[in-house]
RNA sequence: GCGGACGUGGCGGAAUGGUAGACGCAACGGACUUAAAAUCCGUUGGGCCAAAAGCCCGUGCCGGUUCGAGUCCGGCCGUCCGCACCA
């Protein structure tokens, strides 16, 4: 121990962090500037850049414990990276439009903008009050409109382009919201903000065509190696391709309404042809529309399945329901083979061609439908094992592989083939095949190769690829091409639809056009932009405040001048989030949404972190929207972010009241009683039930408030905590405890450098040549942590660094405990050495009391911007270690040899040992293995 | 139904195929104190044993690969998540 008993004071967060946060605003430590990347381009050497990014909030009001555990490890990065030599880009934004403002604005008559922008204040305090290392210089909202008329710009540039469609399209419509919703915001059939189910609509929609990149979205999941793979696979699986054909059924014309010609089928199972029963439309295919028109019954049929299908839980156990429109189809391998056509309730007009042909025998589906109505089946694909001859379907349709039987005419033979082999030679011989008519097949060989309608498209590269250019999904044939395209085509389908970005909704950006009645749909001119939102509007009245605003609608058209409306829908808000990473690269730019010279250096985020829960949404519509940027100039790369991190949440035990009212934990006291804890109303000390532990919510009451935690405890303590009990990517339960173990460390850590100030108060300036027992071990115990501790930062690990802090700490406080004289001054500077390294190691996570301890050291600097520690790697370095010996893979003995001992000697000295004489019983050993440095194992 | 992840003490969790349980929490025992708080020291997977030494068992279950498996492979069971009539 030192000579007098040391007494520091408390370290008080309360002064102490406001203090530092000052300080760091003051001197800009955070701001970014983008001088250097400039220079840069002109040759001169710049350091080495890192983007860290954490997902933007939106402006609820207040934070919580999900966004502190967030934006804690943004900044942990950030201040790593920087103490790491790195010029680093930090920056934070609000996602500020949406419904929640339009909601506030209906229920307390505030203005959606103030609301925004109170909010935006109240959080921005909050978010400092957590010592972030923000660059708050480069702060953007959304719903300004220095931010959203670069949008429109871009909307424009992409309508120029050809990414951007305007069509009529069935929608997801949101009852409760009043709005559209994409097709990724529907969550289990409910809006994804409103929870309410869902229904269909028919309306004009403004698309961006996501689905044109379909491919290149997929493939490119593959170069995002620092991305979790759950991610890139449920991407993969939404954007969901397949590889098929389409395949030309004519329509026997006897039986089919005039105008009709032929049906299109995608299928990936051409294989199954033989097996074929019955073909089935969607209840809105236009057959089925044309059908109905002379068919009541059938215009009844389809009404009863529209009736049907607003509900999504109604559609997973409706019943397989058809009705057969008299039309027979004829079969692709034999004019004489008809096939009935159905109206069926399961059929997705979104999907393929919005219609099949029905293979009883090996779709699940198919068969419950067949079995229903008593169509029969035909097995055409006989398992590995099975006799053909006594193979047969009755309940359960069989989907893999095996060999195939029943399918051979005079037009093909695939009997005996692979499921495999079938498909590609299906696909083969349709594909060089044409009608002469509308029914007949043509001899396949002698005709000539295909022209006209698909330019590109022809027979030379059916065999060789599948792959199609954008468009997956052509529409029915109008009945001109037929002659000119073979009865089949590979084809590629996504599952993915083109983005609809329309919104019925006043709190958003406008989407920049103009309709006219004599020029159609004008884009409203550049330097228009930006058209702004009117702030004279009322929300005493669901629907659009825009659409029944007496004047904003009223303008000029651009082009013939006369009167013209603008469009009144504003787009989604997953628009403004889609780009805000490469507008934070230059948020000054006034005249373009990027500075090409800028954004390029900047972008990819080297680190994005955020919420699971915009795995799909997003992510992806953020991929989407730099390729679109990329096509249009805005950005030069397709991948926004080069590392994603995915963040676990913040859940807390829940609380329930004898009358089964949920009770919030600030009001339950715990008393622990051995193992068992029991919770009770602080108040009334009535019993209370303590409950699952599950995520953060109002609803469920479990919901602790940042603000009481920082100013309890300080924001260093909620940081440590967020950090250090569960891996980052799994969910943290909040408890009480564990904020208190993290408090004890802060006064720990504290008191800690403040009796090391006291030795390091007279160590030499100059680094002493030998040092003493004492000093070397805690020096290797200071660049042992430094080592783990960088690691651990650098994989993201911050429970395991967190850990080896502990470690750290406690080999710290051995060493000043463990002198019993004056200490040596060899030892007082190995003292002050840990001491900073210490500190520095702790600063990226609890910044403020680091600040404080550099201070108490007796610096002068700012920690924030001072260096890593440089790393003495001779220290990790043992000259003597201690081998664990097993004898068949069980421990049996330790064994203490020289580093670089040599194998036979390190042998000779383990069987000597009598444990292993022990265990061998005298036999001799058949074989030793020595892994050097780690293990030996003696085989008997 | 399809796809994926996970399963380690009382709890959170650690562990490049190489001593399972680091570190923290909780618990227990002790020191300091009139007392408490705070702090400090010690013990803590299970079993055999008075104790130590020593031995046995142990990472959801069953097998396999390996000198050696929490880790790799196959099959089950359980939990969680995503998608879901996608042709």
């Amino acid at each position: 121990m030192t000579a007098e008993p040391h007494k520091p004071d408390r370290y008080n967060p309360r002064t102490a962090e406001p203090r530092w946060q000052q300080k760091w605003d003051a001197a800009g430590i955070f701001a970014t500037s983008n001088d250097e990347l400039k220079a840069a381009a002109n040759g001169k050497p710049a350091k080495p850049t890192y983007y860290v990014l954490e997902m933007f909030p939106y402006p609820s009001g207040r934070i919580h414990m999900g966004h502190v555990r967030n934006y804690t490890m943004g900044d942990v990065v950030a201040r790593y990276k920087r103490a790491r030599g790195f010029t680093v880009l930090h920056p934070m934004g609000w996602d500020a439009h949406g419904m929640p403002a339009e909601n506030a604005a209906m229920e307390r008559k505030v203005h959606p903008r103030a609301w925004t922008y109170q909010n935006i204040a109240a959080m921005k305090a909050q978010l400092q009050s957590m010592g972030l290392s923000l660059d708050w210089a480069r702060e953007i909202a959304t719903c300004d409109p220095a931010y959203y008329k670069h949008q429109q710009k871009m909307f424009l540039d992409f309508l120029k382009a050809g990414l951007v469609e305007r069509k009529q399209s069935k929608v997801n419509w949101d009852p409760v919201d009043m709005t559209v919703l994409a097709n990724e915001q529907v969550i289990e059939g409910r809006g994804w903000r409103s929870g309410a189910p869902v229904e269909q609509r028919e309306l004009t929609q403004w698309f961006l065509k996501i689905s044109d990149f379909a491919e290149d979205l997929l493939t490119k999941l593959d170069t995002l190696e620092r991305w979790p793979e759950k991610v890139r696979l449920m991407q993969k699986n939404w954007i969901g391709r397949s590889e098929g054909l389409l395949v030309r059924f004519a329509l026997d014309p006897k039986t089919t309404p005039a105008g009709e010609r032929e049906l299109e089928i995608f299928t990936t199972r051409g294989d199954t042809l033989f097996g074929a029963r019955f073909v089935a439309v969607a209840p809105d295919h236009p057959i089925a529309q044309t059908a109905a028109k002379k068919n009541p019954a059938l215009a009844a049929f389809i009404a009863e399945c529209k009736r049907g299908g607003t509900a999504q839980e109604a559609i997973e156990t409706a019943e397989k329901q058809g009705f057969d429109t008299g039309i027979k189809a004829i079969h692709p391998f034999d004019p004489t083979w008809q096939l009935p056509v159905y109206v069926a309730n399961f059929i997705l007009m979104d999907y393929g061609t919005g219609a099949i042909f029905g293979c009883p025998a090996h779709d699940q589906r198919d068969l419950d439908f067949v079995n229903k109505y008593g169509l029969g089946n035909t097995p055409v694909v006989c398992p590995p094992g099975q006799d053909p001859k006594s193979f047969v379907i009755a309940k359960t349709a069989y989907d893999g592989d095996g060999t195939l039987i029943n399918s051979k005419n005079d037009f093909i033979d695939l009997n005996g083939m692979t499921v495999e082999a079938a498909k590609e030679e299906v696909a083969r011989k349709l594909e060089r095949t044409y009608r002469s008519d509308g029914i007949h097949l043509s001899p396949p060989a002698g005709r000539g190769r295909p022209s006209g309608a698909r330019s590109g498209e022809g027979g030379s590269r059916q065999s060789a690829t599948v792959e199609r250019p954008p468009h997956p999904n052509p529409l029915p044939a109008s009945g001109e091409r037929e002659k000119s395209r073979p009865v089949a085509e590979r084809q590629v389908n996504y599952r993915l639809r083109d983005w609809g970005i329309s919104r019925q909704r006043y709190w958003g950006c406008p989407i920049p056009v103009i309709h006219c009645t004599s020029c159609g749909v004008v884009p409203v001119p550049a330097k228009d932009l930006p058209v702004t939102l009117p702030e004279d509007v009322s929300f005493d009245r669901p629907g659009n405040p825009l659409d029944r605003h007496p004047t904003w609608r009223d303008v000029t058209c651009p082009q013939c001048r006369k009167p013209a409306r603008r469009e009144t829908d504003t787009m989604d808000t997953f628009v403004d989030s889609s780009w805000y990473f490469a507008r934070f690269t230059d948020p000054w730019n006034d005249s373009a949404p990027t500075d090409r010279a800028v954004v390029d250096r900047w972008l990819p985020v080297d680190q994005y972190i955020g919420g699971i829960e915009h795995a799909i949404l997003h992510l992806l519509y953020s991929r989407f929207f730099t390729r679109a940027m990329k096509a249009t100039g805005h950005v030069g790369l397709d991948e926004p972010f080069a590392g994603l991190f995915t963040q676990g949440m913040v859940v807390h035990e829940t609380y329930k009241s004898k009358d089964g009212e949920w009770v919030e934990p600030a009001s339950v006291t715990i008393e622990t009683e051995g193992d068992q804890r029991r919770a009770k109303l602080t108040a009334t000390g009535a019993p209370v039930e303590i409950g699952a532990i599950e995520k953060m919510s109002k609803s469920k009451k479990n919901v602790i408030d940042p603000d009481d935690i920082i100013a309890s405890y300080g924001a260093d303590v909620a940081r440590w905590f967020m950090l250090s009990d569960s891996p980052p990517e799994r969910d943290v339960e909040w408890t009480e405890r564990g904020v208190q173990g993290a408090w004890r460390f802060t006064q720990r850590l504290w008191r800690l450098v403040g009796e090391a100030a006291e030795v390091a108060a007279t160590a030499p300036d100059q680094r002493p040549v030998q040092f003493g027992e004492g000093a070397q071990t805690l020096r290797k115990a200071a660049h042992g942590a430094l080592a783990k501790v960088s690691d651990a930062i650098e994989k993201l690990h911050f429970n395991v660094a967190v850990a080896h802090l502990y470690e750290f700490a406690n080999a710290f406080s051995d060493s000043i405990g463990s002198q019993e004289q004056a200490p040596t001054s060899d030892y007082r500077w190995a003292m002050r050495e840990a001491a900073e390294i210490l500190i520095k190691l702790f600063n990226p996570m609890m910044p403020h009391l680091a600040e404080e301890c550099w201070a108490a050291l007796g610096h002068t600097t700012v920690l924030a911007t001072q260096p890593w520690p440089e790393l003495e790697p001779a220290l990790l370095v043992e000259n003597t270690v201690t081998l664990p010996v097993q004898v068949n893979g069980k421990k049996r003995a330790d064994i203490t040899v020289a580093r670089d001992a040599k194998n036979p000697d390190i042998e000779a000295a383990v069987l000597a040992l009598d444990a292993i004489q022990r265990a061998l019983e005298g036999k001799p050993p058949k074989k030793v293995i020595v892994v050097p440095g780690r293990i030996v194992n003696v085989v008997a």
